[in-house]
Parts: C-alpha cells; structure tokens; sequence
DNA sequence: GAGCACTGC
C-alpha cells in the first residue's frame, strides 16, 4: 500500500523526529493489523468492476476509517474528485475523520475533512469529506449531480434514519443520471425518470444554469457503496437490485447472554437484582443498564443507593452514574472516568448508550428489553413516545456492548421465547414519523411523484397525503401539487419545519421577521427551562439532618418558587413565544456585553452562570443562538460554502428582516396567519378543541398561559404522553383567523 | 399541574 506523506515538513515544530516516526510506524501497524486490511485488493477490484457494493462490517472491522484511505490510494480522487462519506450523527463525523487525518499524517481541513452544521472543516484540497447524511441531502439541493463527488459511502446504513432512507433513493437516481451523457437530461423535462425524479429545467434558474454547464458533457459515473452491520444486509441487497456484497469480519469478543425463566412481572425489581447480583457474585468489570427514559433512570438510580446502605461497609463499592440526552455534558462526562480504585461502576442509560456513545470498560449489560419509541399517527396527525419491546437486532446491539474490550455477558430480562417473538430489525423511522418537512426536500429535490418514489421502505400513505395536504394548505404547492413559486421554493431553502419556514415568510409581511427568526430559533430547541433535579435533591439533603421534616419540603417548595419566580421575569401573557423572545433576548444582551472586554470562553463562562440562576438550559440556549446566526465556521479564512444560513437566506430571498419593537400585536397576528392550522378553543370546562381537526387538548403545564387560559390561542406542536398536550401557545384573536387565513377559515353567522 | 428515546439541516 502506498503510504501517505506526512503534512509539510512537522519537524522543525512538530516535536523531535524520532517521536513522529515511532508513531506513524505505530500507527501504520494498527491499520494492518485491523480485519479490512485483509480484503483492500478485493475490495477495490470490487468498486472498480461495480458501481454499487454492500459492505457489510461488524463493528470494529474498520471499514469507517481505511476504505476511504484505500480509495484515494486507489486513485479515485484524480481530477480533484472527491471520496464522500456520510454519518447519521455529528460526533461521528468529527471523530472519523480527527482519527483519518493522524493515520494520513495530514492536518484537518487539507486532504482530510469534515463537514457538518455549523461546522465546515474542508478546504479546496480535501479528497476524504466525512459528513453527515442530512448535510449530503442539502448539498443535491445545489448540485443534483453531486458532481464533486466519485465515490459516496453511506456508512451505518442499518440504522435507517429519515436522512438515510431520503438519502438512498437520491443516489440511487443520482447514479442513474451520471451513468448517461448530461445533454439528454434538460431535454426529457417533464418526463418521470424511473424513479419518480422529474428534470424540470424551470424549477430553478440557478440549476439550469449548472444544467447548462454540463451540456455536452458525460459525468464521470458516482461509486456507491453502502456499509451496513450485518443483521438486515438483505434489505439493501435486494434495494440494490442484488448488488453485490462484501463482508469483513468484525473484531469483537463473545458475550454470554442469559435469559430469565419467566417473564419479569416489576422489570425495575429484576433490573435491581440483577444489578446486585452481578456486584456481589462476578468478577471485576463495569455495568451498563439500558433504560426507557429519565425518570426511570432517576428512580433506579435511587433504589440502587438506597440498596447499598443495607450492605456491610466493604460491599459498597458501586458507583451509579446516570446518562441520557438531556443530561447537562459534564454530568455525561462522569460515565467515561474510571471508577475510584476498587470500584465498580454501574451505568444507567437511556439508548444514547447503543450507538451514540461508546463506553469504555464494560463487561456485564443489562437489557430489560424495552425502549421508548416515537409513534406518528396519520390519522390524526399526533406523534406521540410509547415504551415499546425492542427489536432483535437493538437487542444485539445492546449486547455487543459487552464484549468491546473482552469476553462479556449480557442479562437478558426476559424468556429466551420472548426474544425468538421480537422483529428482526427496528421499524425504519421514516414509517413513524411526521413527513412534512421530507416530502418538501424531495418536492424541492425535483422528486415530483412522492408517493411513487423509489424508497427502500415506503412510508404510509395516508402519511404522505396528510404530509401534501399541510404543504399545500400552507401555500408551498401548486394545484398541480409541484412547489409553489415563490412560497414553496422558499420554504424548501430553509432547513426547518414548513410550518416554521412560512412564519418567517410571513414575518416579512407583518414587519416582525426579527422576532420571528429568534422564535423559530428558540422553537427549534429543546426544553429552554430547566429545573435541575440534583437541586431539588441537594436542598433536601442538606436540611434532612437539620430540620423537621416539614422543613424539608418548604425548603423544596421554596426552590420550586424561586425557579418560578425566575422565569416571571420573562414571561408575558400574550403567551410563551414572546416569553422565548425574551429569555432569548437577554441571554443574548448578557453575551455580547460579556464579551466585550473579555474573551470568548470568559463570556460563554457567564452565560452558563447567568442560565443556572435563572434556569435556564444554556446548552438549549446556545443551540438556539446557533441556528439564529446559523454560524458556520469559517476555516482559513474561507467564507461559507453553503448557502443555507436563515439569515442571509431570508435576506436573499428578498425578505424584509424588521422589527416590530414593541408591537407584539403585529407578533401574534403573523402567528395567527402561520400556525392557523394550530388554533384551539377553549371549552367550558377549561380544555381546547383544536379547530382543525376536533380534538379535545390541553395546554402543557409548562406553558405560561397553563393558568391564564385564553378563548383563543394557536400552539406550535400537539405531543401525546398522559393527555393530548398542546406546547408552546400564544394568545390570538378569534377573528383573526378568518380575515389571515380566509383560504381555510369562514365566518359562519 | 408535567416530564423529554435518539438524531439531523
């Protein structure tokens, strides 16, 4: 294998060169050492000979890190092609390609790069661009050909997420069209290309310009090669048209799984004493126990401390420590430092442990066999989160987890027979989820025939036409049902939800579109209010020795006021979107003034103060002002490559950004003219309708109006947990409704 | 008077 030079010259800053050499010859052994090393040949006469391959790679077989490096080797990046590689997940893609960057010896950003939101670290000489899938979707938005790229690996392919999925069918087309000479294609406008994909030379001045471009031209044909764990490779074998496949052994140790003898009546109980089973009867090694949810974590989390104080003092020697999503990052952090000497470390974690994070030291998994699921309904267009059993494949999954470092095991919670009843593999989440915002990209990608559109797995129908119909009643289609100009095809430009991307349209309009855009910001984030449970629990401590117990919960109850007292500050009766705009506000006026005087990390260092005083989630509160400036990095001083900042996209298209100061009547009545198919009644006895549909709702209690309970109000989501909920709700009028949306409401004397 | 699996542009 040819090997790659170092970047430039190092040794005259980068350290003595004896270092440098003991670790690229360290490095060079790992890479052959890894189980792909074996089939590079193979591997590359494969993608030479076919334009599509299956690669299917357990974990650790190193596919993600070296055939990128054998395919550039193998000279696929001549003429300054480019060697994509796509992630479902951020982290992943950062991770990849930092570790791809030292094999080469290279500086990131050069030959190796990555790419994601908010974050572009490629520059004109990158060859190897790890990314992530939605990002790869954004770009066929500007290029249809993907001409830049010769060869595209969709990595991680099992875990078939709406990016994944949308992604597939678009190469697969993709591939079609690079396999024919370009000049055809403007010509066949308005014909449907076999997979639903509709050249429309008019769609976009800006495309046909690129059309016009390549007139004459023949593109090089696009590689495509797919990588996939190995449960449900025949789904994609047969999604390719019997592609061929190639697997590489993984390197992984084996796991002992048992199972129970009878179905667990209290799966917590069995989870409890599995738990201490495991402690008190194996050998040395770390616990991880998959969970359904926060508070099911916070409860086991209790039950364990509350268990070991019954055990003599030597037996004690268990660290719990907790880790799902909405934890704050340095509490995430804790599960990945070794355990104090002699401890044993038992982690609680939701399913951010089955593939976003990998944790080292694990030995022993427990699997109660249950996840919590989103569920989408067409019918009445509600998504809702219901604990269902796993799949046999998530099961595999969760079990592997034992067995990355040694031989492992793995306690199943249930029968054996109950697994043999599981599905093999998790429903695809295209076919549980909201399609909206898919069916607007596609729409916006010239796929004109959704419904007939060559997906691995079809999403349900009656969620398509549900998906249609929101697009259409929003005015982002034609009659025709093609994108509406220029409604639609703004809209599309925005990575938001449709609903989201017409309140801006509309903001234009009534003079608020500053307000709006932090809105949608704000709305785009999780839960921006945030009290820390650990408080609630610190108070209780403290006093528990001190004070009655009565004491106790006025002090509890005193916190809770003190964290609502907090938000008062920012709430406004016209309703939470004006409360978002500003808590949003003044976190930003903190900002800015922090900054000035002082460095970033200083400033970002007060605000996440300034948030816990408040209760705040800062985390929530930087993404947001993230997606307001949509702020890409710029790297080497090059300015951003994609066009899809809100900002300067509102401002391109021609949209008026203003402020409406403090006319937050002109505010709420762009809400009405956007979110009408959100409006809501209030009934007698204190519950809504929702106007559109009929159903019977309630605000959230977090919202600021749960009290308040106006006649009227629209809201941005309805969610589904123990009540049909409505978050996020503003005060409207009645009458709006008919004279902003006339196309859907009429007064009715 | 509640609760939020996980991603992504």
């Amino acid at each position: 294998m040819p090997s790659m030079d170092p970047a430039g010259s190092k040794d005259s800053n980068g350290g003595p060169k004896a270092d440098f050499f003991a670790r690229k010859q360290r490095i060079a052994q790992q890479r052959k050492s890894l189980p792909i090393a074996s089939v590079e040949k193979r591997l590359m006469d494969e993608v030479r000979s076919h334009d599509i391959l299956i690669i299917v790679g357990e974990t650790g077989s190193g596919k993600t890190t070296q055939l990128p490096q054998y395919l550039f080797n193998a000279g696929f990046c001549r003429d300054g092609k480019i060697i994509g590689i796509t992630q479902p997940r951020r982290v992943a893609a950062v991770s990849v390609a930092k570790r791809v960057a030292e094999e080469c010896g290279v500086e990131m950003g050069q030959r190796v790069g990555y790419s994601i939101r908010f974050d572009d670290m490629t520059s004109s000489s990158t060859r190897i661009k790890y990314m992530t899938d939605g990002l790869l979707l954004r770009e066929a938005l500007l290029d249809k050909y993907l001409s830049k790229y010769s060869v595209i690996i969709v990595d991680e392919a099992h875990e078939r997420t709406v990016d994944t999925d949308v992604l597939l069918g678009i190469l697969k087309s993709v591939q079609k069209a690079r396999s024919g000479p370009i000049n055809q294609l403007p010509n066949i406008d308005h014909t449907k290309a076999k997979n639903g994909v509709v050249i429309d030379k008019e769609n976009d001045s800006q495309r046909a310009g690129s059309l016009n471009r390549y007139q004459g031209l023949k593109l090089s044909p696009l590689k495509l090669i797919i990588m996939s764990a190995s449960l449900d490779a025949r789904g994609f074998f047969e999604y390719f048209g019997g592609a061929r496949a190639v697997h590489v052994q993984g390197r992984q140790f084996p796991v002992d799984i048992f199972y129970t003898k009878a179905p667990e009546t209290d799966y917590l109980d069995a989870t409890l004493i599995t738990i201490f089973q495991i402690h008190l009867e194996e050998g040395a090694g770390d616990v991880l126990v998959f969970l359904t949810g926060q508070e099911e974590i916070e409860s086991v989390e209790r039950l364990v401390l509350e268990k070991l104080k019954q055990l003599p003092e030597e037996k004690r020697k268990l660290k719990v420590l907790p880790i799902y999503s909405s934890l704050p990052s340095e509490k995430q952090m804790q599960v990945f430092m070794p355990a104090p000497i002699g401890f044993r470390k038992v982690i609680l974690a939701t399913n951010i442990a089955e593939t976003s994070v990998t944790i080292p030291g694990i030995k022993y998994v427990i699997d109660p066999g249950l996840v919590k699921a989103r569920t989408y309904s067409a019918h009445t267009g509600m998504e809702s989160l219901v604990v269902v059993p796993t799949s046999k494949a998530q099961a595999l999954q969760r079990s592997g987890r034992a067995g990355r470092e040694g031989p492992g095991k793995c306690f199943r919670l249930y029968p054996e027979r109950e697994f043999e009843k599981l599905s093999d593999s998790t429903v695809p989440e295209i076919k549980r989820c909201n399609l909206s915002k898919v069916v607007l990209q596609l729409k916006a990608l010239g796929v004109d025939d959704i419904i007939g559109f060559d997906f691995m797995e079809k999403p349900l129908r009656e969620a398509v036409i549900k998906s249609l119909e929101l697009l259409a009643l929003l005015g982002a289609l034609t009659e025709e049902s093609r994108l509406s100009k220029p409604v639609g095809h703004q809209m599309a430009r925005l990575p938001l939800d449709p609903t989201h991307a017409k309140a801006l349209i509309l903001a234009s309009q009534f003079n608020c579109l500053e307000e709006m855009l932090i809105t949608v910001a704000m709305l785009s984030v999780e839960s921006i209010f945030y009290v820390p449970r650990e408080k609630l629990e610190e108070v209780a401590v403290d006093n528990l020795f001190q004070m009655h117990v009565a004491c106790v919960l006025a002090a509890v109850r005193f916190y809770i006021k003190c964290a609502r007292t907090a938000a008062k500050c920012f709430s406004s009766l016209e309703g939470d979107h004006v409360t978002l705009i500003n808590v949003y506000r003044a976190s930003d006026d903190l900002f800015e003034k922090s900054k000035i005087g002082n460095n970033r990390e200083k400033a970002e260092k007060d605000m996440r103060k300034w948030c816990k005083e408040n209760f705040i989630n800062s985390r929530s509160v930087r993404q947001a002002r993230d997606i307001h400036r949509q702020a890409t990095s710029s790297f080497l001083g090059l300015k951003p490559k994609y066009d899809w900042q809100i900002r300067e996209n509102v401002e391109q298209m021609g949209l008026h950004v203003a402020s409406c100061g403090d006319d937050m009547l002109q505010f709420r009545r762009c809400l009405a003219a956007a979110f009408f198919l959100n409006a809501a009644l209030k009934q007698p006895d204190g519950t809504y309708r929702v106007l559109s549909s009929g159903q019977s709702v309630q605000i959230h209690p977090s919202s600021v109006l749960f009290r308040t309970k106006p006649d009227c109000l629209i809201f941005d989501e309805l969610v589904r947990t123990n009540h049909n909920y409505i978050r996020n709700v503003s005060r409207v009028d009645y009458l709006w409704l008919p004279e902003l949306a006339p196309q859907y409401y009429t007064l009715k004397e």
